[in-house]
DNA sequence: TTGGAATATTCGATCCTTCGCATATAGTAT
DNA sequence: ATACTATATGCGAAGGATCGAATATTCCAA
């Protein structure tokens, strides 16, 4: 395989390899929010925002639509989604090790007993 | 779903964000290698290809075996080359964009006509 | 136990990412 | 035009990632 397109997936990975930018891609997984929408819900700086959906959507991984004032985003392709789902699935198969490689837990979060 | 959850994947999706290391995820899908066959395979710098897999190896993304003086690596979970054949498959659908995208292609890869 | 092969780690230079702040743009309404 | 709301962009500081070169470790063989 040509080393083009293993950058290509590492683009997109990168795209991925953010908390904030999971968070707007699982968000968007219901349907498309404006970037207001999901500031609130984020509870980010406007600014940070913007900056995490340019770099979505320089990766082609969400799209958007103008309506008037505002800018709805959503999902370009359901394989993103299907990607992030199989990334569920990874971490419940593998929760045990996953805590010991987080730093911190917060309260909704299955205790460990330790 | 917890802020660590997301950092969880956003590391994992970290890890495979360098075409090195999926390219090497991607030689190891048929088996375990050695990372001298890795180093051998990829033509590129010893210190580099076990700098990659110390990246793999701290998210638990592939497994070692100590065979004597060699160490062979192997992914962990299948998972994982689902992701990649995922990403392959949005590849394929989104080929023209992601044309776009890239800056250079190489040989090997499908003319454009342009 | 000395040497050689395979792999890992450390170091420092360079580049990339992320953030907040400030500012710019675009749309709407008055 | 002016003002207001929503969103995007530019900038600079701080931290993180990547590389090659050098060095360390580990294992086996003579």
């Amino acid at each position: 395989m040509p080393d083009s397109l293993r950058r290509f997936k590492a683009d997109i990975f990168q795209a991925l390899a953010h908390p904030t930018r999971i968070a707007i891609i699982e968000l968007l997984e219901d349907g498309e929010l404006s970037a207001g929408d999901l500031m609130e819900k984020l509870g980010m700086e406007q600014a940070n925002i913007s900056q995490h959906l340019a770099v979505l959507r320089s990766k082609q991984l969400v799209v958007n639509r103008k309506a008037g004032n505002q800018v709805f985003y959503s999902v370009r392709d359901p394989i993103i989604n299907k990607v992030l789902a199989l990334m569920r699935r990874y971490f419940q198969k593998h929760l045990k090790e996953a805590l010991g490689l987080l730093d911190e837990m917060d309260d909704s979060t299955i205790p460990t007993g330790r």
